[in-house]
DNA sequence: TTGACTTTTGTCAGTTAGTGACATTATAAT
DNA sequence: ATTATAATGTCACTAACTGACAAAAGTCAA
């Protein structure tokens, strides 16, 4: 019963046995498929493969991942929610007119910080996933989901100051610009200064 | 034999009878899917189900369909490749340093005109689509197809005036920019005039 | 530690998309 | 009519999922 008086583990901190496993596992079926991932390749390994590889079911692999692309993109999806959630603890102080615009800015610049902080789990990721058609596909979407997202939260705080239809066209450009900065830092091997890069891009833009 | 002699049909500009079959049949197969979709929507709907309705093999769908999402989505690729050829057979008479930027607003603009010619076919597959997250998955990579090959054209065009980065920024927003005003184009049930909804977010970008 | 309770797992059966191979049928050309 | 060519159906197969249910493992209180 969890209404009724907290587990010891939860009193100390502890995750106990069960979350802890369950952690470990999603680490070990995230570790082995994409080591399968780089030496066959996205496409030639199947779920079937990489339940062998952890000795899982092949069910179970989809009781921690809903489908194979979640695996590679788990990781992006993540950071696009804690964009989303840094716009959401932004306080609101700045000029009505330009309160969305710095508030988007400050939200893929946090966003850009994140993949900085994981930057070879991302290279990985995308050097496996470029190419490959379903990941692209999936991950486009997952992006147009953030758009959305974005979309909703600005409008709630600029009010009604701003039409939709404006408010739409600025996250959509600024997650295409998003989008273009991480490709070439991507393609540079993650070397540079993402964040430098998105900047220069959003201001090639006025 | 194709090299030996032009074959009857050809010489009077007609299909032949095999020709005209295959085109009757994808239109039929196109408008049983369609009219299925609507009517149980589109995850509801099997490739089993399109294909009693024509009365063919599944295996016989696919060989006029590579997927279920390109029923719904091939008028919305083909569009993209013409504006691409209209990029392509774009005069290249402009200025050095606007050129690109000319030329593409062009190219989305011809896009636009394109899409109110359909406008009653691409609002019956917008209605469809919307909401089926592998449709919409698919269409996003059906645009950042187009986006790529649009800047390898420009790039040919423009020369090495340009860096493939900036390149890649200006195609990528030009695209944003026409996907938002699709959107808004079609959620409004396609009725204003495109055209003019995408000039005006086209210059809101300045 | 036992015993009840909950969560996780494996097994099984099923659906659906998509593909290759090959024989059969329909169209085309001579 | 005959031969070449292209379209179709059938069959067999892979692979991504999903629901149902029973077995196993973890949790917690007495």
């Amino acid at each position: 019963m969890s209404d009724t008086a907290i587990s010891q583990q939860d009193q100390v901190g502890q995750p106990g046995l069960r979350e802890r496993k369950k952690r470990l596992l999603q680490e070990a079926i995230e570790q082995a498929a994409l080591k399968l991932f780089l030496q066959r390749g996205y496409e030639q390994t199947s779920i079937q493969d990489i339940a062998e590889t952890v000795m899982i079911s092949p069910r179970t692999f989809f009781r921690y991942f809903p489908s194979k692309e979640e695996v590679l993109l788990g990781p992006t999806r993540t950071v696009m929610r804690a964009g989303l959630e840094h716009l959401r603890t932004l306080p609101k102080a700045q000029p009505e007119d330009e309160a969305a615009r710095t508030a988007l800015r400050s939200a893929v610049l946090h966003i850009a910080h994140l993949y900085q902080q994981q930057r070879y789990s991302f290279l990985l990721r995308y050097q496996i996933a470029r190419q490959v058609p379903s990941v692209a596909a999936f991950y486009l979407y997952a992006l147009l989901e953030a758009e959305t997202a974005f979309c909703h939260l600005l409008q709630e705080r600029v009010g009604g100051a701003c039409e939709y239809s404006q408010l739409r066209l600025l996250v959509a450009t600024h997650v295409a610009i998003l989008r273009v900065a991480l490709e070439q830092w991507l393609d540079g091997g993650a070397q540079g200064d993402l964040q430098a890069l998105l900047l220069n891009y959003l201001e090639a833009l006025h």
